[in-house]
DNA sequence: TTGACATATCAACATGCGTTGATATATTGC
DNA sequence: GCAATATATCAACGCATGTTGATATGTCAA
């Protein structure tokens, strides 16, 4: 056994953690912290190409990351804090130290 | 004021997050979750490449994720817990909705 | 000093990603 | 239905990224 994750966790965690490695995706997610928006604040905010910011809230919504709602002409994205909370927690684990396994030492 | 995030810091974060948007980074950082590990030991357990596995532990360490440590003429990888608790804060941050926080609606 | 080993770097390639401008698809009001 | 508005999708482009195999660098042992 050489790991404790398994590899399909890891892709879909890693495309997860893709949506969050993009600057403008950063701001869209930190706007969305303030509740929800619908595209065309984003886009005032941003002050960014339509197609761009589009192309932006679908990235971070096929990772899980926001929600959208259609409101008549306009569409509104907030945040799936679930998502998030729980991308949280991998990291967390990443800092409670493993005990109790065993070191394979290849090399003195 | 658009936002509460400096750009510039959003850019860093990008990077940070950028480098877990792998899945062999990934399955480095859960090796490395065990403890200190030396490349040898990495390769042996991921079944890559060396230069594949340089490559990726390069990217890790420009990010600040991991930790290096020459011992002879093997090099020993940890993980920077600091950075990785520093980040999975920022994703806590996310899941804390602010208050307080005037909503400009733009759309009925 | 020479040879073996561990790791890093490089060059070349293929693939993926973000941007832009144009076009398509709702939805509303007239 | 038609025009206007909001949003999504598409095509084309340039740039970044990951992989591979070859080479360079550093370290030890004999």
């Amino acid at each position: 056994m050489t790991s404790r994750t398994a590899v399909s966790d890891l892709k879909r965690v890693a495309r997860v953690f893709h949506a969050l490695s993009d600057p403008t995706r950063l701001q869209l997610v930190d706007l969305l912290r303030g509740g929800e928006r619908c595209v065309c604040e984003l886009t005032d905010a941003l002050d960014a190409g339509q197609s761009r910011l589009s192309f932006h809230l679908k990235a971070l919504k096929e990772a899980g990351l926001v929600l959208d709602r259609r409101d008549g002409r306009w569409v509104h994205y907030r945040l799936n804090h679930e998502r998030v909370e729980e991308l949280a927690g991998v990291l967390t684990e990443c800092c409670a130290p493993i005990k109790g396994w065993v070191r394979s030492r290849c090399c003195a």
